[in-house]
DNA sequence: TTGTCATATCGACCTGGATCAATGTATAGT
DNA sequence: ACTATACATTGATCCAGGTCGATATGACAA
């Protein structure tokens, strides 16, 4: 449980507007020096993605199953099946999913190594536990 | 930097309607099991408190300097008064930070503590390096 | 008490985004 | 060609929540 991963942690660069709305690092920790403006909104950003429910059960139960149709997630959820693709598409737009489509369907999967980049977030700072 | 905390792992027991919407841990990791209704929006809402620039730059600079009076928080985010007092409300309430009047000012700190549940949240499920 | 300062709360406005019905775009089969 | 299926996109509605001005509360000073 709790395994630390950190790949990737692409420091977001010049790169003007970029394009898509990946996920990426942009500090060293929430914890450890105040944020600019641009780093707190691509971290807000970053977290907005992960603060919908829907969001969150499509990745839990993908993760659960391995590569999974997006056909065996509309009827679980509850959720039209625009809503279901919308999600999905913020998901792989974050970079959180891997999306490949074989015929006409859509197989999705996760891409375990952005959520390191949150965690990053999460960590770092002054030790609460200081023995 | 990126160390494991771990504390008060609360497993939302029956408390009905929990008063304060302190984040609490839902559940093993979100890529660990597929997450119910109910463990989805809870995770979901702990997320959305750190889904905004203004607070995780709050979080930011209080943590950097320590325990931190409210006035000198409203003038380097540029809002309202009443603007801050909600996002650290907010914060608060969420149990991220720590409140302590003095006199007439608000002392503000940082429970990091707290951070461990959303950690938590995001570590867990198919490690990606399989060795 | 009266006044001032620090902070919280109220009320209202307004934008972002979740949602769905309808439609569009592929792909596969007949 | 036509039809059906799977998924994405469009457009519209609606609500949560960020924001601020105004006001309330509470603490200290004169």
């Amino acid at each position: 449980m709790s395994i630390s991963i950190i790949i990737n942690v692409t420091r977001h660069t010049e790169s003007e507007s970029m394009d898509v709305k990946t996920i990426t690092a942009c500090c060293d920790g929430l914890l450890a020096a105040p944020l600019g403006e641009a780093a707190a909104e691509d971290l807000a950003a970053a977290f907005k993605v992960m603060a919908d429910p829907v969001r969150l059960r499509l990745l839990s139960i993908i993760a659960a199953q391995g590569e999974t149709c997006a056909c065996n997630l509309t009827a679980p959820l509850g959720k039209s099946q625009p809503t279901i693709s919308h999600h999905l598409s913020v998901l792989t737009d974050a970079g959180l999913l891997h999306r490949e489509k074989r015929g006409k369907w859509a197989w999705y999967s996760v891409a375990p190594d952005r959520f390191a980049v949150l965690r990053d977030a999460l960590a770092g700072g002054p030790e609460p536990v200081r023995s």
